[in-house]
DNA sequence: CCGATTTTGACAACGGTTTTCATTTTAGCG
DNA sequence: CGCTAAAATGAAAACCGTTGTCAAAATCGG
């Protein structure tokens, strides 16, 4: 059933940032629930494949996961010192890779993008310490 | 000695797209070269560590490399068929990324872009079979 | 309640990467 | 050249996140 993946987003959707399924399934046993690794990772597949949450990989190679306000097509800001992260709308990305693409006769263009950066609060913490 | 790198570093610049260590281990012995893939790897992050090598994650977590022409900032369109890469500059890109940093106040902001698709030879192979 | 189907989870397997550590190679020096 | 210290090398083990296996448990349909 159902039960476990529902106990999954529920994780993420009240998650700030990218959580990995590691760190999920830590909390999940931490909150007292019965569930294994496997069914956090099948669980975080279903939803990644159902549009629920966008799937990332991080420099180290390791997915992190994170529900989105919605199914459509964005990218994210992400403080690389908090991990606060802002989904942002790219029309002007989307229509340059797919530009680039079709100039080089590619087609099925996909891409990746992500912005990282240090976001105001951090910036302040920075400039103070 | 950097007998070993240099010759990790033959390989990438003659090859047209990313490799993966794996890869380039297995041509280097295939070339007959008498080299462990642990020396691959170091030498691998040496190089990327001095710049002379770009490196990034491929959707399925392995770490690919390339020799890049300069150490200019510019960002790659694979064929995820059959790994050609082209480099392509983006200006567009570049300022969009700062203006929506800029916009939620993000500072120090930096960007991985990477485009995918079927390069033409293999968007025929693919018709064809 | 009963059997069929799906879900679950402990554990093993996998694959790429990194570490370990003993051996080999190189550099410095007389 | 011979000697020693330091660096490089590589085979194998360790690591770690992820995926597969398979038997047990939950759920559904009747």
């Amino acid at each position: 059933m159902t039960n476990r993946r529902d106990a999954v987003r529920e994780i993420l959707v009240h998650s700030e940032g990218f959580r990995s399924a590691q760190d999920i399934y830590a909390q999940l046993r931490a909150d007292g629930a019965k569930i294994g690794l496997t069914t956090v990772y099948r669980a975080l597949q279903a939803l990644a494949d159902n549009g629920q949450v966008d799937m990332l990989r991080t420099d180290d190679g390791e997915s992190v996961y994170r529900a989105c306000a919605t199914g459509t097509h964005h990218h994210h800001l992400v403080c690389r010192r908090c991990g606060r992260t802002v989904e942002v709308a790219g029309p002007a990305v989307e229509r340059w890779a797919e530009t680039v693409g079709a100039e080089h006769g590619f087609t099925a263009i996909t891409h990746t993008v992500e912005v990282f950066g240090t976001c105001p609060s951090c910036t302040a913490i920075k400039s103070a310490g």
